[in-house]
DNA sequence: CATTTCTCTGGGAACGTTCGCGGGAACGTT
DNA sequence: AACGTTCCCGCGAACGTTCCCAGAGAAATG
C-alpha cells in the first residue's frame, strides 16, 4: 500500500511540513485560512496519518495487550468486547494472547507483550501464585498493568473483580431458603483465588443455617467440561446424598449436569444445579442455569479505563474496583422466586 | 517505561550505532568478535529492540487485523487461535474487531483497520453482498486481504472455506440412510453465502433419495440462539410432521433443541437434531449434536499463511483453499454409526 | 613492492511525524 | 516614530532504527 504523507501535502501546497502538521493536529498557531486549505488538500489527496511515526515520536505504540487464561468459553470474548469499546475509539489497538491455563505459556505471553512494546497489559491470571517474580519485575520496570477476574495475591496492583465470597454466600443462602439442604460443591483449582473465595462463601453460608459441612460433598477438579463430567461421577461414587450441586463455573456445572442427566437423574427435581459465571452458556443449555451473573462487558470496560489511568500517570495509587453481580435463579434449581 | 536503545549500547562500547545495529540484525559485515561484544552488552544493559522504529523504516506496522461477524460463540476464537499460532511467532501482532452481524459496523471496522495501518486484513463477512465497493477500493489500494468462512461473491480474492454444499449433502445423506425421512431445515440469512449453499445441499440430498422437498419444512431466520427457539416454534405451528431438524449453525440447533425439549419432545427419539459448525458447543450440550465439524484452528492457520503470502507479494494470484470437514454423528440423531 | 580485493567500521540520510525556536509581518501602544 | 505584542510560518532537530556510502586497514594478488 502506497501511502501519501504529510510531505506530499506540503509539496502540493508549497508550504512547509510543520504547517501541515499544525493544521492536522489542530494547533492554535495557524491561520484558519491555511488550515482549511490543508484539510481540503488532505482529503483531496486521500491522506491518512501514519500513527507509527507519531508513536515513535511519543515513545508509545498505542497498543495494549490482553492476556486471558482460556478462549474456549465466551467469557473472555465478552470482557474483551468491553475493553475494545473503550480503547478502539481512542485509537488504541488491542492484542490478545491466550495462556491455555498454563503458567508457562502465560510467562511467554508476557514476554511477547514486552517485545511488542505494548503500552500496558490487562491480565486474567492462570494461577494467583505463578510468575510472581515476573510481575514484580514488570512493575519495577513501570509497565502499566491491570488485573481482572482472576487476580494475584499480595501484589499492590490495580484490579477489577466481583466479590466472590459475598456473592457465593448469597447464592447458597437463596438455595437453602428455597428448600435445598444437601448442597455439593465442585471446587475449582487451588491456585485460582476465586476458587478459594467461592469455597469459603459456600462453607460460611452452610454454617449460617447450621447445615453441616461435609467433605464428601466437595470435589476439587480442573476447569474443563470433562472435569465437570468426572466430578459428577466422583460425587455419585461416594454414595452420599445430595439435592444440589454448586459448581465453580458454568462449564463445570454444565459438564456435571449433562453427566447426571445421562445417568437418568432429573434436573432440577432430583438434583439442582447452580454455578458462578455470567456467560451466555448458562442460558443456552436446558434447563437454564441458576448462576451468579458477572457483568463481563462492564468488567472489560472498567479494566480498560483503569489501564488508561495507569498509563497516563504511573505514580497514581493502584485502584481496586469491585463490581456488582446479579444472582439469577433459573430453571436448573427450579426456584419460584425469579 | 524507560527503554534502552541501540544508541546506549553504542555509547557503552564506544562504537557506532551502525555497528550495533549490524550485530543485532545478524548482518554479515561484522567481525564475530565485536558482534559477540555487542550481544553481551545488549543483554547486560537489558536492551529490547523497538519494533516501532524499524517498522517506520520499513513502512510496515507488523500488525494484521481480523474482522469477525460475532464473538459470542467460540467459533471466532478458535479460528483466531489458529491465526495467532502462525503470526505471533513471526512477531506480527493481531488485532480483532467484531461487527455484531452488522454491515455498517463491518465498514467501520475496515476503516479502523486502515487507520491503524495494518499490513493486511483477515475477514469473516457479515453479508456476502454488503460493502462491496469498499472491498474493491481496498483491493485497488493494494491492501492485502484474505476471506475465510463467510466469503464474498464475485470478488477475485484469496479465501479459505469448506465445501458447504458437499458437506451438507453428505450429512443429509447419512441422516436419510439412518432412517430419517422428514427432515426440516432451519435456514440462515439470505445474505450469507454459506446459508444458500447449505440449503442447496439439503435440497439436492433429498432429491437424490426421491424425498419430496417441502416448503413447510423450511424456516428462514437469523443467527441467534433465540432465532433457533423461534424457528422451532414456527415449525411446530405449521402442524406438519418432521422427524429431524438440520440447522444452519450450532447455535440455531441448540436453540431449537432446547425449545423442543421444553415442550416435552424427546431428542432424538421424536426429533433428531443436526447442525453445521465445529465449535465445542456441539459437545457440551445434552445430547451431543450431530454436526459437520469444520477444522477451525486449521482454517485460521491457513488464512494466516495466505495473508503472509499476499503481503510478501501482492501480485501473486489469489488462492482459494478448500478445507475438509468431518461429519460427526452423535447422540442428537441417535445414529449407531459413530 | 604496488595494486586490487576484501573485511570491517563510522558517518549520515531516511522513514513520517511533532515541536521548540526564531523571525517576519501586522497590529496596537506610547 | 519607535517599540512591544501577537500571529503565523519555516527551519531543523528529534524519536530508534536500517542501510547506503565511503574509507581504513588487512589480506590477497600481481
Amino acid at each position: 500500500m502506497k501511502h501519501i504523507t504529510i510531505k506530499d501535502i506540503a509539496n502540493y501546497l508549497s508550504i512547509s511540513v510543520s504547517t501541515v502538521s499544525r493544521a492536522l493536529i489542530d494547533d492554535k498557531n495557524i491561520r484558519r485560512e491555511t488550515k482549511e486549505k490543508v484539510l481540503e488538500a488532505a482529503t483531496l489527496l486521500g491522506y491518512r496519518p501514519n500513527p507509527v511515526a507519531a508513536n515513535l515520536k511519543y515513545g508509545r505504540t498505542n497498543t495494549i495487550g490482553v492476556i486471558i487464561p482460556e478462549g474456549i468459553t465466551p467469557f473472555a470474548l465478552q470482557i474483551i468486547s468491553g475493553i475494545q469499546s473503550v480503547l478502539y475509539p481512542k485509537g488504541i489497538k488491542v492484542i490478545i494472547a491466550e495462556s491455555s491455563e498454563d503458567a508457562g505459556k502465560e510467562l511467554e505471553n508476557l514476554r511477547m507483550m514486552e517485545r511488542f512494546m505494548v503500552d500496558g497489559i490487562l491480565i486474567n491470571l492462570c494461577s494467583y501464585k505463578a510468575n510472581k517474580e515476573e510481575y514484580l519485575r514488570l512493575r519495577k520496570a513501570e509497565m502499566p498493568m491491570v488485573f481482572y477476574d482472576r487476580i494475584p495475591h499480595g501484589l499492590d496492583v490495580s484490579q477489577v473483580i466481583v466479590d466472590d465470597y459475598k456473592k457465593t454466600f448469597f447464592l447458597i443462602e437463596r438455595l437453602i431458603r428455597s428448600g435445598r439442604r444437601q448442597i455439593a460443591h465442585i471446587q475449582g483449582p487451588d491456585d485460582i483465588y476465586n476458587s478459594v473465595e467461592r469455597f469459603r462463601g459456600y462453607k460460611d453460608a452452610l454454617a449460617k443455617f447450621n447445615l453441616p459441612f461435609r467433605e464428601e460433598l466437595v470435589v476439587q477438579t480442573g476447569m474443563t467440561f470433562n472435569d465437570g463430567v468426572r466430578a459428577a461421577d466422583l460425587l455419585l461414587s461416594r454414595q452420599v446424598e445430595f439435592d444440589t450441586i454448586f459448581a465453580f463455573t458454568d462449564v463445570l456445572a454444565i459438564g456435571a449436569m449433562n453427566r447426571l442427566r445421562e445417568l437418568g437423574k432429573k434436573i432440577p427435581e432430583e438434583v439442582g444445579i447452580a454455578s458462578f459465571s455470567g456467560t451466555e452458556l448458562s442460558t443456552i443449555v436446558y434447563p437454564q442455569l441458576t448462576t451468579v451473573e458477572q457483568p463481563l462487558f462492564e468488567m472489560g470496560r472498567t479494566a480498560a479505563l483503569l489501564i488508561l489511568e495507569r498509563i497516563n500517570d504511573f505514580t497514581s495509587p493502584c485502584r481496586s474496583v469491585v463490581l456488582d453481580a446479579a444472582i439469577k435463579m433459573r430453571a436448573s434449581t427450579d426456584s419460584k422466586e425469579c
